[in-house]
RNA sequence: GGGCCCAUAGCUCAGCGGAUAGAGCACCUGACUUCUAAUCUGGCGGCCGCAGGUUCGAGUCCUGCUGGGCUCACCA
């Protein structure tokens, strides 16, 4: 493989500081950084840490070795010394060359296949009710980093865990037993999953008129008699019983928690309807995962995986990793490392959450020999990740080094944050709906594909409202807490997903105007512009972008990226014509240099999972 | 109370020990007979939460403080 021009430059600095000042040259840690765009040049060397070692001024150092360098090296053209920092201008030669070598080829940004297998899990979602915003960036994190490590050379499955048992979901069985009256999403017409989704509401709904008139009555109010605080209102105090009530007076709970130690118990009638239900919520969130372009390789579920992890358990016990109570509980002592004593037992024997997530861990590196797994979930549970990985670790899991909590900030709304019971959960299906419905008003105010058949310029619109809303999430780094502004979502200028599209359109709208060019006078062009330098040297840095955000399983690093090239192909478009370029081999160098940006911003917004249309 | 995370322009965000802290939005402004103006040009806008420390150099690293979030279940 070539040197890299990180590679070179280094080597030519210690050799430099070998040569000129009778230094090793071997040891010190080479500053090297991308040239700020207001100065010329490509890269720079800052030589502040090599005072000490060549007894000089930075600025004297700078000037010497950049001299050097452009003697001795042949990449290196030109350089300047601005305040001890080297600028070093590559030769136009290494630029032409480099552009019409690798950017113009297909799948420009890939690293060879490294052997390794990595398990990528996202969404994971509770089956009572639709995906709401919350999910949507789960799904595009879990996604574009799935992507990425693929590009990166990873063989890489797609895994959701899907949550379908437990009470929330008999919740929306007993309120479509009791009140749905035989309705089906067929019959009304709606989504399967908002149709499930609808009778978890309903539910609350009655619970509610019920714990209502409850209060009322004369246990309601011995129970606030004897429990309200003082100077509390009853209404403040029944707010927070709701929970004590639902378990200890309600009917509708006694029914709800019936029917799930039935679903426990196997009860064929229970499991009938529980089957039903959830594959009404699977094919709605089949339809909403297809229009996020997502898919799973493999998908596991919780009413089989919460048995798991009894084994893992004996294991722990043999290590000693894990200890057993007088009540007979069993527990895991981790305040060494900083974490708490955890019980993954109960004293009656039955299993916790993070009892199964121990026995899923395994069942996945038993399913893919994978020595690296991904969890993309919320940061509130940090804790418990931590908690897991800890555990794994101890039982010397052979893939416990590999283990990654992909932690993402909670997506607030101007209004705060989302709430079910105010209902400002804002829903996936309607999301896509309103920015798609906001691109077509965009369109048809511009008309410019106007003369494309209807279902061509459904297609394009769809793409163009899809990437203003998923560039506008992935932009933001995952860490973070994010504030999600439908009103943003749906804009298509500036820092946006259809901006960075119709710099793609661009790079393709000239390629259509100019049929099949001969490009090989590409090869004898000199004296590129600022612009050209600018583009080539980003179109340069983009594989080991894409190896550094793959590795930090940061998409964000990756949005920027495109939103950068974009902007420098907007101004290159600005100033400089292409198909009237001055010579024959400025038009084929810019039609190459078009082709290598459009390719690489296919690439890049593909990583993101956002389409690029040809035309917009 | 312990642990983790966050704080940068009016708003949303970049900046991962280096130069005069950058984008987008908003506001003001100029450019379409041209390879598509979903674009481009110019302007406005900052005690980088506060106080110390380390360093040739700190928005970036360390310590303390303030404000906000999450978490510390024999819940999932």
């Amino acid at each position: 493989m070539e040197k890299t021009l990180p590679e070179i430059i280094e080597a030519g600095v210690k050799a430099a500081i070998t040569d000129l000042y009778q230094a090793d040259g071997s040891s010190p840690e080479i500053t090297l950084q991308s040239t700020r765009r207001e100065f010329e040049g490509e890269f720079t060397v800052v030589t502040f840490p090599l005072t000490r070692l060549a007894r000089k001024k930075p600025d004297e150092i700078a000037e010497q070795l950049g001299a050097y360098l452009k003697e001795q090296v042949k990449e290196i053209a030109d350089y300047n010394v601005i305040k001890g920092f080297l600028n070093l201008v590559i030769a136009d030669d290494y630029w032409r060359d480099f552009l019409l070598d690798a950017p113009v080829k297909e799948g420009y940004g890939n690293s060879p296949a490294n052997g390794e297998t990595v398990v990528v899990e996202f969404c994971s979602p509770n089956t009572n009710k639709p995906l709401h915003l919350g999910h949507v960036r789960n799904i595009l994190l879990g996604w574009s980093s799935a992507q990425m490590l693929e590009a990166a050379g990873y063989d890489v499955k797609k895994v959701e865990i899907i949550n379908d048992r437990g009470i929330a979901i008999c919740k929306s069985m007993l309120a479509w037993q009791r009140f749905g009256e035989g309705a089906t999403p067929q019959s009304t017409g709606s989504k399967p999953d908002h149709f499930v989704g609808n009778y978890y509401v309903l539910f609350d709904k009655k619970f509610q008129e019920e714990y209502k008139v409850w209060q009322e009555t004369a246990e309601g109010k011995n129970v606030l008699a004897h429990l309200g605080k003082e100077g509390q209102s009853a209404e403040a105090f029944f707010k927070g019983y709701s929970k004590k009530y639902f378990n200890e007076y309600s009917v509708l709970g006694a029914d709800a928690k019936a029917m799930l130690f039935k679903w426990e118990a196997g009860d064929a009638d229970v499991r009938s309807l529980w089957e039903k239900m959830n594959n009404w919520v699977y094919e709605g969130y089949e339809e909403t995962y297809q229009k996020f372009g997502v898919y799973f390789d493999k998908r596991y579920y919780e009413s089989n995986t919460y048995v798991l992890g009894k084994d893992m358990i004996e294991l722990g016990l043999e290590k000693g990793v894990f200890a057993k109570r007088e009540d007979g509980s069993i527990f895991a002592d981790l305040t060494d490392a900083k974490l708490s004593e955890k019980t993954l037992v109960r004293a009656d024997g039955t299993s916790i959450y993070i009892t199964q997530d121990l026995g899923t861990a395994r069942l996945r590196y038993d399913d893919f020999g994978a020595k690296r797994m991904i969890y993309t979930v919320g940061d509130e549970q940090n804790h418990h990740f931590a908690t897991l990985f800890e555990l794994l670790k101890r039982l010397e899991e052979p893939y416990a080094d590999g283990l990654y909590h992909l932690s993402y900030g909670m997506v607030d709304l101007p209004s705060g944050r989302m709430k079910s019971r105010e209902g400002t959960i804002v829903d996936a299906d309607d999301l896509m709906k309103e920015v798609i419905h906001e691109a077509r008003l965009m369109s048809q105010e511009r008309a410019a594909t106007s003369e494309l058949s209807e279902e061509e310029q459904d297609e394009i619109i769809r793409q163009i409202g899809m990437s203003a809303l998923k560039f506008h999430i992935i932009k933001v780094g995952p860490q973070k807490r994010m504030m999600f502004d439908p009103k943003e979502s749906v804009d298509m200028q500036g820092q946006t997903g259809p901006y960075v599209q119709n710099a793609y359109v661009r790079t393709r709208a000239v390629w259509r105007k100019a049929g099949n060019p001969d490009v090989s006078p590409a090869k004898n062009y000199t004296g590129l512009a600022p612009a050209e330098r600018e583009l080539v040297n980003q179109l340069y840095a983009f594989p080991s972008l894409v190896k550094t955000a793959a590795e930090s399983y940061d998409p964000s690093l990756v949005a920027m990226f495109c939103y950068d090239l974009a902007k420098s192909l907007h101004k290159f478009w600005h100033d400089h014509s292409i198909l009237s370029a001055e010579s024959p081999e400025a038009i084929a160098f810019r039609l190459q240099l078009c082709k290598a940006v459009g390719n690489t911003l296919q690439k890049g917004m593909g990583l993101l999972g956002i389409e690029v249309p040809e035309r917009m």
